[in-house]
DNA sequence: GCGGAACGTTCTGTATACAACACACAGCAC
DNA sequence: GTGCTGTGTGTTGTATACAGAACGTTCCGC
């Protein structure tokens, strides 16, 4: 219902806008970031005095933290026991992909069609930024997903939303991989040139059609320079 | 949580299946009991000491619960501010369904090809139950998402499966509602026996086809009876 | 009477303390 | 040597203590 700008949090806003950032988020963000990064090795053990004493605070924000990233599938935790890092493994990927398959499509169909003209020139805006950070591929990749986000954003199902939100926080894990792969941001952008023409024309169908042929190419591309990789 | 099944790296997994129920575990569920049976009104708010009295126990636990029932919809927590009893809405309704007939036939599609005839008896033996439990709105229910979870158990892609999961617990809210509906455990029945027959002949597609319209019925009759109840 | 600021209450967020449990290893019996 | 048991260490789960923020109230100035 109520629409947020940039900010990535979910929604909520009853007395202030809440951007008060509370630790528990920023612990989770910083080991996020780790393991993403592959600073956290697959299936390491995250021991939350260890996690609490590196990150400079004590236990409570860390399992909070612990919470929100298995949530997010970037750790399992074992009652009693304690917190792995979560594997990566290239079933895992294309499950997901399925998964991203089924959802992303049709919300981006619905968000097409709800947009105004100030949010297609918000969106115009990354998209440029996108074609000049094709040298990098991690700016790259953010805005990649920027756009996407704030497309999401005008999806008038909020629970289909979040769920595609759910999938993005999980394909984020395999972001090491896409960064390997050979001259990914140029035909991205070939891509998503089909998606932007659909964005422009306000054409659901032509958007959802795009999305579809974008993750399944990304699928492709991921599987194939994993097994190159592994 | 995550079913395990054939994971190749060695991952020593919990060393005890983890039957020791947690605290924080226990109280979700009673908390999330009480806010289905509307024990709890929507938008009340949920101040964490208060609970805590309520339940007998400190602020530890419930504080976990609480964000455990914020992740299964049943809660808003806004930061600094606390936890709310999530609103319950007919556009909610809708929407969830919506995404549930993007994500839960094609479970189930992939689960009924996946079955064993052992899979088959169990499910012919929770339908049974279901039928001699038509009389109880609550006790049919819970046999009803018996039986589609035992079969979405099967399904190969764990993270559709988690999906699901999620939103057939979203999903649980609406259950008072569904408890009003006449006729509804016969009529569910009835339609339930398509899919039924589909699980036993291992036809994945018959058995897409006929969640989809399991999903679009109880859509409609929710939609009807939330607008005769509201 | 009305607006606004200072105050006080109440709650969350974070830190710390304590208890229960799990695992590893050493020592003993056989 | 093998298997069991008791102890020790480390980690999680829960309770409690403390600090700061948000909200309501009251009191003052006008």
């Amino acid at each position: 219902m109520t629409k947020q700008a940039p900010t990535l949090v979910l929604d909520e806003e009853p007395p202030h806008p809440a951007e008060h950032k509370l630790l528990s988020r920023t612990v989770a963000d910083w080991l996020a970031e780790r393991i993403i990064m592959g600073e956290e090795a697959p299936g390491a053990r995250l021991t939350e005095l260890d996690v609490a004493r590196r990150a400079g605070v004590s236990r409570s924000p860390v399992r909070e933290a612990l919470r929100i990233l298995e949530g997010e599938g970037l750790v399992d935790i074992a009652p009693r026991y304690g917190a792995h890092v979560a594997h990566i493994g290239i079933a895992d990927v294309e499950e997901l992909y399925e998964c991203r398959m089924l959802l992303e499509p049709v919300c981006m169909r619905l968000a097409v069609v709800a947009l105004t003209d100030g949010d297609i020139d918000e969106l115009e805006d990354v998209r440029r930024r996108m074609e000049s950070a094709s040298t990098s591929p991690r700016l790259f990749l953010s805005l990649n997903v920027q756009y996407f986000r704030t497309l999401a954003l005008h999806c008038p199902n909020d629970t289909l939303r979040e769920l595609v939100e759910l999938t993005w926080k999980k394909a984020v894990r395999y972001w090491s991989i896409f960064a390997r792969i050979p001259h990914y941001a140029e035909v991205s952008i070939m891509q998503h040139t089909t998606l932007h023409d659909a964005v422009r024309a306000g054409d659901g169908a032509a958007a959802e059609r795009a999305d579809r042929l974008i993750l399944e190419r990304a699928l492709h591309e991921i599987v194939a320079t994993f097994e190159h990789v592994a």
